[in-house]
DNA sequence: CTTTTAGTAGAACAAATGTTCTCCCCAGTT
DNA sequence: AACTGGGGAGAACATTTGTTCTACTAAAAG
């Protein structure tokens, strides 16, 4: 990507106002007039440089068919994630499939701005059964979001699968020699040491949503 | 609103389907092939009871000119809470006032779509300070999403000064016959009882937020 | 000094698209 | 049987609109 020219800023803004405005993209022919330009042949040269530079996405022979993709935040669409599942103590936690993934395919999804998720791929969620979490100040109903990765850094809370137990727990990690400390999020509890070959990571955890009323 | 024919049920659904995958409105005929319609005029005359049933709004003579008004989730607008202040043990907590409500004013704000807060009004954000709420489940550094109010179902978590112990804590309010219990949220811990005049509710909470990553 | 390159102008074309008009169907109603 | 009103078909029309073509400018590169 690019610096854009002050032009190509312009257009850029200048769409986005418009979809605020009207929540349908403009034409190349408003996108003249709103910016002072002079000509369509200029906003459809400097469109198709904004899309070479993977600012917007344009579909051919498509009236108004402008996308933004490089967005200002406080357009960015929302973001449905998939409630794949539940999480409980004495079971593994489901695994994301491709299908899975198919937001209109889930049974619930939860809404959520990206600013929660920090942009990250695969991101779901999962739904709390039980109190076995109360240590991790997690409760039954709570909705987990969780991110699939299979390797955390130093202290992020993760989904932990304990072999020996058979147990899934949510514990910040951390890695000293020769063993894994698993720490409660409370701070008045006490960690567990594990070895190594013992855990598996099926997630970090990204952000606890509690829903009441 | 009345009813609307499947038919017209069908329009709405396939507009909103399609600005989801498109993120921009279709055409006339692009209604007309996507719902199975056999003329623009049929489409045309729908859409024009739509608009008359408040369900969308039309922009004549212009392409695309379609805006969804009950609106399905995914586009609707977000809504920026204010965090307005921190909750601790010690100290009441900060009352919206007309100014805190100024979101641009506000130094940091949380967005959150409207599913969260169920569309009610006068909703803020707390952060959390300290780790006195443990026994509510909540952590240090939470955001809570309040709402303003003064009475409170029973069952539900209210933020509640308790006037005796110059204290501010969440819990479950339940009316009982000469007395209030106070119920943690975990259902481990017991109940406080106290007399209704030493409690002020201070709002309702909505969601407990905990970012982690 | 010539050539190249990024960007601009203006016009013209062809396709996409909202709108309208006329005719048609059919279940209720009179 | 005649009438009526909601809804549908199909075609035609007039704009709107994406696209393209040629000519032009000004700066950078050679």
């Amino acid at each position: 990507m690019k610096a854009l020219s002050a032009k190509q800023q312009k257009i850029i803004e200048f769409i986005h106002q418009f979809l605020v405005d009207n929540s349908y993209p403009p034409t190349v022919r408003e996108i003249v007039s709103g910016c002072g330009i002079s000509s369509t042949s200029v906003v459809n040269y400097n469109l198709n440089v904004l899309e070479q530079e993977g600012y917007i996405r344009r579909h051919p022979e498509v009236s108004r068919g402008i996308e933004l993709l490089t967005l200002s935040p406080a357009l960015r669409y929302r973001l449905q994630v998939p409630i794949i599942g539940q999480i409980a103590a004495g079971e593994p936690i489901p695994v994301p499939t491709p299908d899975t993934w198919d937001v209109t395919a889930s049974a619930e999804t939860l809404e959520v701005t990206e600013d929660l998720t920090r942009g990250g791929e695969g991101v779901y969620a999962l739904k709390v059964k039980g109190s076995s979490m109360v240590d991790a100040l997690i409760n039954d109903g709570d909705i987990i979001l969780m991110q699939y990765v299979n390797v955390v850094e130093n202290g992020e809370m993760a989904a932990i699968w304990l072999k020996a137990e058979r147990e899934v727990t949510l514990k910040k990690v951390f890695t000293e020699p020769g063993r894994i400390r698993l720490q409660p999020a409370n701070s008045q509890m006490k960690p567990i040491y594990t070895e190594p070959d013992n855990i598996e990571i099926q997630g970090r955890v990204i952000a606890i949503i509690r829903q009441l009323v």
